[in-house]
DNA sequence: AGTATTTGACCGCC
DNA sequence: GGCGGTCAAATACT
């Protein structure tokens, strides 16, 4: 633990100052409205990964009692167990004297959607809703959904989106179980570079072992799509819906933030998006041998950039950072952004604005 | 007609 | 007994 603090010191310290130095960018671009939005999304960013590290206890080396949906957990800890189904439904848990269906398999997702319904909130994955509650003391009701392949290939993941009472654009959204199902997963990741193991989660431990980061933005690549179809109205359904690896394994709690500016109510051909994932377990060390940025065979009109947003010693996590220009050649009618990752990983990524080329080369410089 | 969603009832944990 | 999670019949949608 004592060396895992000091990794997360390292990575807050990393953070912190890169948050100066953007800060500082920003007042010297203040005048660029691109930039300034982008430069501040990334303050508010680099804000929430520390104080994710900060709240996750490792740091200050006293892991945080779970505050409500949100907590973490190791591998090593008691409530870290494997491949045991979800819910419930079969085989109830026989020794724990936990409610019903509180089964500590989770990945929750904070979503800041804008304007967007729950609805609309496209994680990749196909779910019916197979219930909604009202939730004491909560504003709004907590929606359940299962994957619709639940029954025909017993895929037992299922995800709960709750609205927060602070903030009805926010959903707090809880992974619980894992998609073992294949078609689940291909729809999710629609294979313009078959590979087999892209469409398939293993449920094993060794989904903690690092993804390849090649793999991993791959399948980012196969599902960048921008929608066209939704964004002839202002209105104030931003369709940017976006992707996630509901349960990268379900085998830690993991607590991922989302945020989407809603920009498109005042540029039509705004679209961006920005993911963070902040993994929480001190473990998550599996992507430090990540030396170099690996090599992607992007398309040329997407040509991300790719670097590691961490310090090399910094163990606690690491991010991948991907900047695309705007016109991802808008193939398909639906904007959809997915990601594959490992329970340990962090990924960024923006699509940025139309006519920001000189904003863009400043955004690549800063990393 | 087939599929998805809604919603009241039920179950089990606390 | 209260509450959260799930089931399943009814309903809506395609």
């Amino acid at each position: 633990m004592a060396s895992a603090c000091v990794y997360e010191e390292k990575t807050l310290i990393h953070e912190l100052t890169q948050g100066l130095q953007l800060a500082e960018s920003l007042r010297v671009n203040l005048h660029s409205p691109e930039t300034r939005e982008f430069l501040i999304q990334k303050i508010l960013s680099i804000y929430d990964n520390a104080l994710l590290v900060l709240q996750s206890g490792v740091y200050a080396g006293q892991p945080r009692e779970p505050e409500s949906s949100v907590s973490f957990r190791s591998p090593g800890s008691e409530e870290f167990e494997f491949d045991r189904p979800f819910s419930g439904q079969q085989g109830q848990n026989v020794t724990s004297k936990k409610r019903k269906g509180s089964m500590t398999l989770e990945d929750h997702v904070i979503i800041c959607s804008g304007n967007r319904l729950e609805d609309n909130i496209d994680d990749g994955y196909n779910w019916r809703k197979y219930g909604q509650k009202d939730i004491l003391g909560a504003k709004f009701p907590r929606s359940y959904y299962k994957c619709s392949y639940c029954n025909s290939q017993k895929c037992f993941a299922k995800k709960q989106v709750q609205r927060k009472d602070e903030d009805s654009t926010v959903f707090d959204i809880a992974y619980k179980g894992k998609h073992t199902c294949i078609l689940g997963v291909q729809s999710a990741s629609p294979p313009l570079s078959p590979s087999p193991q892209n469409h398939e989660i293993t449920p094993t431990f060794h989904q903690l072992s690092p993804p390849n980061p090649g793999e991993m933005l791959s399948n980012l690549r196969a599902n960048l799509r921008v929608n066209t179809s939704d964004l002839g109205g202002y209105t104030d359904t931003v369709p940017s819906s976006f992707s996630f690896p509901s349960t990268s394994s379900g085998l830690m709690e993991d607590h991922h933030q989302f945020h989407f500016p809603n920009h498109c109510d005042d540029e039509l051909w705004q679209v961006y998006s920005q993911a963070v994932i902040s993994p929480a377990t001190p473990e998550s060390n599996f992507f430090t041998e990540w030396g170099s940025p690996p090599s992607l065979d992007f398309p040329a009109n997407l040509e991300p950039l790719i670097s590691p947003a961490t310090t090399p010693e910094s163990n606690f996590y690491n991010s991948l950072r991907v900047y695309s220009p705007p016109f991802i050649s808008p193939a398909t009618s639906e904007s959809n952004i997915f990601t594959e990752w490992g329970s340990s990983s962090s990924l960024d990524l923006l699509t940025g604005p139309a006519d920001v080329d000189s904003d863009f080369e400043f955004m690549n410089s800063l990393f």
